[in-house]
DNA sequence: TTGGCACATTTTGGATCCAAGATCAACAGT
DNA sequence: ACTGTTGATCTTGGATCCAAAATGTGCCAA
């Protein structure tokens, strides 16, 4: 293909010069405060109201919105405003149930491409998530934990479904942890300790295995508080 | 929730008055023209042409590839034309083999929900199939009849998923179709046959395996066939 | 002739303005 | 007192216009 060139105009002197769209800036935005948890499942979200926030029009927010919806972190229905998905525990339930069969998929496809910088990083985060007590950060670290660990899979569809299903469950995974408190935290690093294991020694059946036990607990726990959520 | 009054202005005398949005028209048409193969995997889609072909702008156009996109049928990236994605055999072999893994969850989902009219509507599908020849038929029906066996599963997620997956494997689908010809058609009318048994039955572990079987063995076929994709 | 650069055209991204439908509250009838 | 309706306000959907970036072509120099 053709490279264009890189300096046109002579006022195009910036460092950066990677020139994201407004409509990407949105959405980096409220994506990132819908998984903190500070826009809550069920909320609206006013096209105005994110415009004036960031002084751009509401032409950007709306297609941040849609992109979010990709995401599955919005929800959009015609005439009416944007909302952060409401889930009940049995929809939740089966997104674990989608976790369990999709994500051991992407760990086999992820394992044998797994840099050794990468699976260092994946130990580390895992020390700081013993560490630290602090829950937004557990949620943070763990998620990047588990995705980074999908990060040699190289099927931008497999890795977007798996990442679909974390952005829908995070804020009940949230619920969850803030209810149960920090007790049984200690079977979520004996969990991934051994999963860490399994990949630093590149045993795709045996990772495959320990995701499958480590997301069907999750799921099981989670089901027997029905009270976390909505609709019973 | 209020209900609001179905007609409001003298001049609202139509009958459906279900006012989908501009957008979702653009999306509905593009959606059928890119699954009947009409635009190609990697074929631009200028805004402004969809537009003049509606008479609309290109606004709801843009709405609707990010629509589309969410879907899995077009890719968007910024300052580029939006286009159908382009996949190698890898990656759809790959989408396969989350079909095997999310197909059987949403059939086993399903099949406690489905109601007898349902039911049959399935076995006049698989009649048709066998009787029917034309390629573009089949790939309608076939869509149609699996689609409608996950029909009783409530979860619009999986649903969502899996539809994706078929959206994103159309193209190829028929690609192999047009290769191989309708001479192992027969395969196929034989696992739908014991997989609508299975269905009819409510036997659910039955009725994941044959799927798993099913679509494993379409898989197994496709990857005979790298000629079929751009990059091998 | 060939390679690279600059310019013109095409195409997308964004802002503002207007129309239509949804949301909400007050009001009237029972 | 309560429910249903009718109106006013708010919010979203769409069109047109303008700016910026990418694409493609042609031209000039070696």
């Amino acid at each position: 293909m053709i490279r264009t060139a890189d300096v046109t105009t002579p006022e195009d002197a910036d460092a950066g010069h990677v020139s994201v769209s407004a409509a990407e800036q949105v959405a980096a935005d409220l994506r990132r405060r819908i998984l903190a948890g500070e826009i809550v499942p069920g909320e609206r979200i006013r096209q105005e109201e994110v415009a004036e926030r960031f002084g751009v029009s509401r032409l950007p927010v709306r297609e941040a919105l849609r992109m979010l919806e990709a995401e599955g972190l919005t929800e959009l229905e015609t005439k009416k405003s944007a909302r952060v998905p409401l889930l009940g525990m049995r929809q939740v339930a089966l997104m674990y149930q989608m976790r369990e069969r999709l994500e051991p998929l992407a760990l086999s496809e992820s394992i044998p491409n797994l840099t050794g910088a990468q699976i260092d990083r994946l130990d580390e985060l895992q020390a700081r998530i013993e560490k630290d007590d602090d829950l937004q950060h557990f949620l943070d670290l763990d998620r990047e934990l588990h995705l980074l660990s999908y990060a040699g899979c190289d099927s931008d569809q497999l890795i977007g479904a798996v990442t679909r299903l974390w952005n829908s469950t995070q804020y009940y995974r949230r619920a969850f942890m803030m209810f149960s408190g920090p007790q049984r935290r200690w079977v979520v690093n004996a969990e991934h300790s051994l999963l860490l294991d399994a990949i630093r020694r590149r045993d795709i059946v045996e990772g495959e295995h320990f995701l499958t036990v480590h997301i069907r607990r999750t799921r099981i726990e989670l089901e027997r508080h029905p009270e976390l959520f909505p609709q019973p």
